[in-house]
DNA sequence: GTCTATATGGCGATAGAC
DNA sequence: GTCTATCGCCATATAGAC
């Protein structure tokens, strides 16, 4: 504490404050513009211009185009908890969570359209975000597997298909509803698809919760 | 007959000949490319030096690129009668042609590709190909909604599913193997993962032919 | 930390010769 | 029918002033 009175001295976490909210602001635009044109096609100019800088000012921030990709990845990451949370291993808190991940989706149609254009796009094995989603279907397919194996020991899993199976149909039916939800929001249910989907394949009632 | 001894007199049918095949190269090549970057990053250029022409040369077949792209479905819908087979409204006829459809799609993943990474883009209103998709999965709903109303008039539709239902699960679960598959070939196989679908859904045997 | 200015290059498309 | 040459635009990225 010195003579100036001010208890914090020279102000260091506002400038701090001030480069992170600028960081926020730039990661949100991304996200927009990613969602909008995909990562190839989306300009950093765009995203400079919504921020309301200049594409040098922006890449103060992020070096390179492939860095505020991964940062725009590694912040939904963060902020989603949609696949902790399901990390229990109870196969009926996982499948609500899935259902409610749906539900969450269908309010935000932009974080959607930038999953499924990315995803897509990623297929490609030189794709900066290639090894992301490699491992991100890797993982979720260990999660939901392992829900699946906790309904099986209950039997309550149909007759015939292995948890694996289960895994793999789930998250293809998560991603085919997203594009054809996009195409024709006024027909396609994201929720109440996935719900009848997993009431087909196990012993499950929704009626409760979600 | 003249004295040059040549029976086909002066070649015309050749000239027209080739215009055909060069146009054929470049409809495979731009298939490759948008296959491979998607419509928006594949250039001209890159068709054009594929199939060996300049992109000027390229431009006098097909005047610009949205129609290249449109050109490119055109063909694609021609070729395949996967849908125009199915319009039977015979429900294990349509059923097996899917899954026999994912088996055809297993060699050729250029094809995957251009259609995960199109439809995805597509998604925005203002894309070229956009228009071309809503039709298309209309299309698609409608003649899978058909075959599983003849399923349910014969009381094989599992209760609490309507066709509508069980047409717009069928896309979405073919849709999301495709990435799937296409990011982890050696786990997912979209043949027999679309059979235990129905499976599931159906009372239907696919012991016999496929 | 943000700016202007600029380097460098790919893009779609056109004009006009052959 | 194909070419060369060129235009105008937008992209990513860098250099250096403030």
């Amino acid at each position: 504490m010195d003579a100036t009175a001010k208890p914090r001295k020279r102000e260091p976490r506002g400038e701090y404050a001030k480069t992170r909210a600028t960081r926020a602001a730039i990661l949100d635009a991304a996200l927009d513009v990613f969602a909008e044109s995909g990562y190839r096609s989306g300009s950093l100019r765009e995203v400079a211009q919504r921020v309301g800088m200049s594409e040098a000012g922006l890449l103060h921030h992020f070096p390179n185009k492939p860095a505020l990709l991964a940062a725009v990845l590694d912040r939904r990451d963060h902020h989603s908890l949609e696949w902790t949370r399901m990390t229990e291993g109870n196969g009926d808190v996982t499948l609500r969570g899935l259902v409610e991940t749906a539900t969450r989706n269908s309010s935000s149609p932009g974080v959607v359209e930038l999953y499924c254009i990315l995803s897509a796009e990623a297929t490609a094995a030189d794709h900066p975000a290639h090894e992301y989603f490699v491992r991100r279907y890797e993982l979720g397919r260990s999660n939901v597997r392992r829900a699946f194996e906790d309904l099986e020991r209950q039997n309550r899993l149909m007759p015939g298909i292995t948890p694996l199976n289960a895994a793999i149909a789930t998250l293809a039916m998560m991603d085919g509803l997203q594009v054809q939800w996009l195409l024709h929001r006024d027909v396609v249910d994201m929720a109440a698809e996935l719900r009848r989907f997993f009431t087909a394949f196990v012993n499950i009632d929704f009626a409760s919760s979600p």
